[in-house]
DNA sequence: ACAAAAGTGTTAATCTTACACCCATGT
DNA sequence: ACATGGGTGTAAGATTAACACTTTTGT
């Protein structure tokens, strides 16, 4: 039984980053090819004796430099023959979540151009990397209500007010600040800490921390995290 | 920039049956390679000019003569490189509803064996086989809470007590009957027919119709299907 | 003293849960 | 008349939603 096949497997990545009120993604410049100067999201193709994940990882590396906070199989887009125009390639997409939007000095290998962009404000991309990152961000906003994943996208220690506004921007909704801390305060998962804001404007603030071991344990006891706005 | 690239792609199908108070699982008998009698998903490789669904739709028909009732991209396998003993295979997984558990005379094609296991009594299976079924089980049972999938499993039109025992069956769970339907007409997404069953015991019961018109209309308007169990 | 953001409590409305008896049919 | 499964209502408890004033700090 022989097979013969012309399919490429490539692997994505959809970056998401959260700075200044504002929901980012990481993105890249083509440099070669009919897509030139387009922008497209960081991936590439997968080797031979490498797993998935792996592969998302490396290119995050080579191309950007980047280590992601939280990384979850999105979606396989496979039924457009021609998303890519050289060949047949069918893309497993990356969902990935990093809590700085810094971008170290550029690596020495691929020295591709990367560069945050805000959700609402991205350029033209490549291939169907617009309908990808439209899956991603859908998804964003739906594992925020059952899953607590804002947290990856903030400082380990984090003001009320920017998870607050973390939710309230990315689910693009109003929140009321009362209900919204009693609930998350109801849960459990969160600790005081004893510093500070350190802003200049109004009543310093107490920074919260999330605490993973006590969350991954409720989950056990059948803890459910769900979070709903009126 | 050339890619040469030594992985294959398939497809494999996670049907689900439901039958006599049981949730059942297509499987087809290996017939050939190190493998052979073991009892595997539905599935095959995808061609160099097809769509990663019309695959699924051609294995299964192919194998089974099977149509169903949805589909749904469920996950893709490619983490574990020797999954496929042969060669490194990433595969993509479908997870399928259909309402009937009937298998028509074998196709022709492939004259495979085809037939149904109830979930809890299933024979070794081949390959990474298990790991991909418990994870659309999983994926079965939660979405059951948050789509009005459980209709793909039952016929056109159904008694509130088929309804009330798929949820049970497939849930593990005891579910309140009068909580249940309360619940299921609130939604107003199902109509009464005419019709009563013909059973041989006790009272008749009104058959049922799910209006997935209106389930779509609704969700449009912001519904959100979502049934709780105590 | 004022501007800015943080912190906090109550009430009404809604939703969820628990629970048991009568009804319609076939034998 | 009895066995079988179908059909129904209510009350207590829990959760959610709506809403505004006081506190702390820097300037």
């Amino acid at each position: 039984m022989e097979i013969t096949q012309n399919i490429k497997i490539a692997v994505d990545a959809i970056v998401f980053g959260y700075s200044k009120n504002e929901l980012n993604v990481l993105l890249i410049k083509q440099k070669f090819g009919a897509l030139k100067n387009k922008w497209a999201l960081v991936g590439g193709f997968v080797k031979d004796d490498e797993k998935l994940q792996d592969a998302v990882h490396r290119e995050l590396l080579e191309e950007t430099g980047i280590k992601v906070n939280y990384l979850e199989q999105l979606f396989t887009f496979g039924d457009d023959l021609h998303r890519d125009p050289r060949f047949r390639v069918i893309s497993v997409a990356y969902f990935a979540l990093v809590n700085s939007t810094k971008l170290e000095a550029k690596p020495d290998t691929d020295a591709e151009e990367a560069q945050w962009f805000p959700i609402h404000k991205l350029p033209e991309l490549a291939f169907d990397h617009d309908t990808i990152l439209k899956t991603a961000y859908t998804r964003l906003q739906n594992k925020l209500s059952y899953q607590p994943i804002g947290f990856d996208l903030l400082n380990n220690e984090f003001l009320f007010s920017d998870l607050e506004n973390l939710y309230s921007t990315i689910l693009e909704k109003n929140i009321d600040r009362r209900n919204f801390r009693k609930k998350l305060l109801s849960f459990d998962i969160l600790e005081e800490t004893e510093k500070f804001s350190d802003k200049k404007n109004g009543r310093p603030a107490k920074l919260f921390k999330f605490n993973k071991q006590k969350y991954n344990k409720l989950l056990k006891e059948g803890f459910y995290f769900e979070i709903k706005f009126a």
